[in-house]
DNA sequence: CTGAAAGCGCTTACAG
DNA sequence: CTGAAAGCGCTTACAG
């Protein structure tokens, strides 16, 4: 490890000076700046937090993800990466595999490098353990704020799954099924499918009991034949994307087609979606937005002291192909 | 910020004793460990590097890739990630969003963390001027060594190349386009283009020039009509799934069936394309596994001195609907 | 098992 | 502009 002590005697200056140089503190000669740099460079110099106030390192921010692979979050992510390199911060990340345990290890190994701040995507932000431990400056992505962590970006689920649910019920469905995530694992799934049963008892049906799925590294391998035996819905909505395209899956391996037989619909908005024919009926989050906005809102309160908000997005519901009208059937 | 010295005031004890309890490092009476780490815990007290040798801090390890809106790359990613955790390291991510110019932006990020390691997928480890600086134990993941850096886990991609091209060949196709990302911006896509070159010399075919396409952000908004004007191939090979995709969004907007007028394939094997109907002709890359190998690899060299190494590991051709036999027309 | 003290790499007033 | 020195938060022999 090269020291700052080697750097000033190569460039033949006191570890001082050296020290103003690299760290721009205070001023230096034109020749002393170069001798320095030079020094710097040919040591592979890198400085180590130090001194009183440790403000020599690269500040950096904290990321909690359920999962890199799901492109919603992969989307966010990116954009944040994006927004903090701007502004000079390294991104750290950590994945919660859609299981409260793991989060609150993934969060510790987080907190293990003193983050500027961060920005959580929690299973449950309401039940979280994570919420009542000692936190920087921190945003909530997806979760709405709580008492404690008031500073929030989201977008109105519960609304969402109102409106996605209220298309499929004028399209003619009545039996329309809510296919999830485990709820315990994923609040906006829950809150999606509150919106799913307000849509339905607005028009006097009763809701058809959620089913709830475990996530475990993908639903590729998905079995509805069971389901399917039992009740006859004449459309699924699927709590996410991914969810959706293992459902379509799943359905035609069944037999069935889609939208022909049965209509499916997700959340999120991911770019496959748009890319598969028919095209996926969704609902779009802004993830790329949102994961800059939670970025800019935490930089703010982190340097600037702003105070925490809350900042709803709106979504946008793409009808795809994979909805059929069955009112004229 | 809270310092051990509040810690151990706390805790009604000395710096060195609250120290080494929760350093984990001599020995402390089972009472005192208690009152230590419950003061720890009140304060929420997070250790900063510090001491000779600073070993203080979780251990972190950087990582580099393209662009983390990738399947391939995320996936690769998290599973990198989940090897770091198991090895109590942190994981560090940049994006080079396939930018030769932003790739050293993006590791001088890296670097200024002090990581263990680094874990690099580099547009072009031939010319990067990366690996011209003073790095940690590096491990080069979809990039082939070179002589500085050994140390490398990859898929025989010429060969994937002339694999895929030979299969198109056998299957009647004589035009076949490839249809890539900026080499610059990927030395993977030119060794695939290479083998692509291979099969069709090896069979007395003149190659077709190869088309390079900017990624800008996805693939999306593809537009094919000049291409498909002057050339008219019967088959596209794609550098990567995700263009494949676009390539077939577009050409459906152009009023092209795939795979009736025209087969496509791609490389990558990311699990979309198992969804999709008719499922994507690809070379599958073991991602997640070769991920995990780096992350292993890396903490080998890093940890135990190990020999840098480099590792080729197996890939699969899978076909799917997306190309047909037309040898018979 | 525990504490006083030396020491690490660094920064920042304080002199000159 | 530059250096000697004090000080930061921490760890680790060294005593007891």
């Amino acid at each position: 490890m090269t020291t700052l002590q080697q750097v000033a005697k190569r460039a033949g200056c006191s570890l001082a000076t050296a020290s103003r140089v690299l760290a721009r503190s205070g001023s230096a000669s034109d020749q002393m700046v170069r001798k320095v740099r030079r020094a710097a460079a040919e040591l592979g110099y890198r400085p180590v937090s130090a001194g009183p106030g440790r403000a020599g390192r690269q500040p950096i921010v904290g990321v909690l993800i359920p999962s890199i692979t799901n492109p919603v979050f992969s989307s966010s992510l990116s954009s944040i990466e994006n927004r903090m390199l701007m502004a000079g911060h390294g991104v750290l990340i950590a994945q919660s595999h859609y299981d409260p345990g793991r989060e609150v290890d993934a969060v510790e190994a987080l907190l293990n490098e003193r983050p500027t701040g961060l920005i959580l995507t929690l299973c449950n932000a309401a039940t979280s353990r994570i919420l009542g431990m000692a936190l920087p400056p921190t945003v909530l992505l997806n979760n709405r704020p709580t008492a404690d962590y008031p500073a929030a970006v989201t977008v109105a689920n519960r609304d969402a799954g109102r409106e996605l649910t209220r298309l499929l019920l004028d399209l003619g469905h009545r039996q329309i099924l809510f296919l999830s995530g485990n709820f315990a694992a994923s609040d906006r799934a829950a809150m999606r499918h509150e919106g799913y049963c307000l849509a339905m008892e607005e028009r006097g049906l009763e809701p058809l009991a959620p089913l709830q799925i475990a996530f475990v590294g993908g639903y590729d391998q998905l079995d509805l034949s069971v389901v399917l035996g039992r009740a006859s819905p004449t459309a699924i909505i699927a709590s996410n994307d991914l969810l959706a395209f293992g459902v379509i899956g799943a359905l035609r391996r069944e037999g069935f087609q889609v939208p022909r037989d049965i209509s499916v619909a997700g959340f999120d908005g991911i770019a496959i979606g748009r890319l598969m024919e028919p095209q996926l009926t969704t609902i779009e989050m802004p993830d790329a937005s949102m994961g800059a906005t939670a970025a800019s809102l935490l930089l703010d309160m982190a340097e600037n002291a702003a105070p925490a908000r809350h900042l709803e997005i709106p979504y946008l519901l793409r009808r795809g192909g994979t909805v059929r009208d069955i009112s004229a059937d």
